[in-house]
DNA sequence: GCCACCTGTGGCACTGAGTGCAGCCGACAG
DNA sequence: CTGTCGGCTGCACTCAGTGCCACAGGTGGC
């Protein structure tokens, strides 16, 4: 909340000598082998303070995420209503590479503390959930008048934060060696394709589960270059979907 | 490991006396207000008992995904080969709604107490990331020699969980009185056809990721009860206009 | 210069989750 | 009757996280 704000003037060191003592001691002994008095003792701060800059011990770990948070949905809600949806959701996720790319080894040394640590793991899930449910209450909004909007909308999100995901991993995987705005920009493409061709879903039948039955025709939508079959398929797949 | 071996015989009948116990006072007092104590004391066993079968406070939330775990991951291993990748996970997701059908009012509950505890929320978010684990294992496997396998295997997985949750909390949300098979079976369709009909996606990998692409569809409406040849002969009129 | 006041900090004690250890008891084999 | 074995229990301990109060330093009013 604090740290959105328009002014980053003074940033208060305590919190960044917390978050150094802290990673030092996690990378020489481990995060479970280190208490929090031993972060306080050598950033030599009372153990009350650690507690009023972190909520608990794993937020030490992740000190911008919740700044990076707040600049997505402030991304998001500044868009502009013509744009298309899932570009800006693709967009809203780079923000997020951009941090962890601004500081490739201070991410590195990160990633291979959560991957060994599965209290961590299970925090960082906590966080990546929070971006996802920011995409998806944003395309939410914008699928509000679609069939399956919230559907729609879920997916899409949990799609554009997967793929970003992979491609974030394993270019931390790599020590931060690669490219990581390419592969990210490439596994976003993929996704970005995939759902950007859909504007009304191929369409099994009904659009809600219990709709008044439309009439008696089905619609389908498939990619020209679709091979024959599977247009067949999906001919036949929302023919039997009259009941 | 103990609970998905071949033989289910005797329940140890203390486990469940913890869960009813743990949620009488979860329901009647709130999760975070009912300690271990207050738990193992109405169940009237010892409080050290408790964690030789929860290794968490949260654990005792979700008494069965570990088993559910254990019979998707071995679903997943007992598929042929020939059958479609995507179909296979959708189906593996169909396990989890299962388990949650078969106690609606015990699902609705947790299902309500997971949305107000953070703390449950994040340890869900666990267990649910288990789950997308092993479809994205499986289905990485499947992919191995597809130009972005694991970039593919990731995005579907997310997909598939993001659909079935989409479906399976609107069924909770309604206190468990809709169809949760049928609203399931809607929204993986959904991410089936979306998936299904990309073999190898637009861009390959070395291709520049910006590709404008417009991408074209096509677009057909038919009579549900249209022969079948007249539906193929409409889209192969429709793929031959214009290109 | 003095006094409220506010804010950031430290110290202390307390709750509650989770763990290691040792002892207890009932079952069962000899 | 006796040994021992596995599940259960109580006890003591560590550590994360919280509430409360006391203290320092800077600020503005008087």
């Amino acid at each position: 909340m604090s740290t959105s704000s328009a002014a980053p003037p003074a940033k208060p060191p305590m919190r960044d000598a917390l978050v150094a003592a802290a990673f030092q001691l996690f990378l020489e002994r481990g995060y479970e082998q280190t208490t929090v008095d031993d972060i306080v003792a050598l950033a030599e701060v009372g153990r009350r303070s650690f507690f009023r800059y972190f909520p608990s011990k794993e937020d030490v770990v992740f000190p911008d995420h919740e700044s990076c948070l707040a600049d997505m949905t402030a991304f998001l809600a500044a868009g502009e209503s013509d744009e298309e949806p899932v570009r800006r959701v693709c967009d809203a996720a780079r923000l997020v590479l951009r941090m962890y790319a601004e500081n490739p080894a201070f991410s590195v040394q990160r990633y291979r503390l959560t991957r060994r640590v599965p209290g961590l793991r299970a925090y960082e899930l906590s966080v990546v959930w929070r971006y996802e449910r920011a995409l998806a209450a944003y395309l939410r909004g914008r699928f509000a008048d679609l069939p399956d909007g919230t559907l729609r909308a879920d997916v899409i999100a949990a799609a554009v934060v997967a793929a970003h995901n992979n491609a974030l991993r394993s270019w931390l995987r790599s020590d931060g060696k690669g490219d990581a705005e390419a592969a990210v920009d490439h596994a976003l493409a993929c996704v970005q394709t995939a759902f950007a061709d859909t504007p009304a879903r191929p369409a099994p039948s009904p659009f809600p589960p219990e709709s008044p039955r439309p009439d008696d025709v089905v619609v389908l939508v498939a990619r020209r270059d679709a091979p024959l079959w599977q247009v067949v398929r999906q001919f036949e797949a929302a023919q039997g979907e009259s009941r």
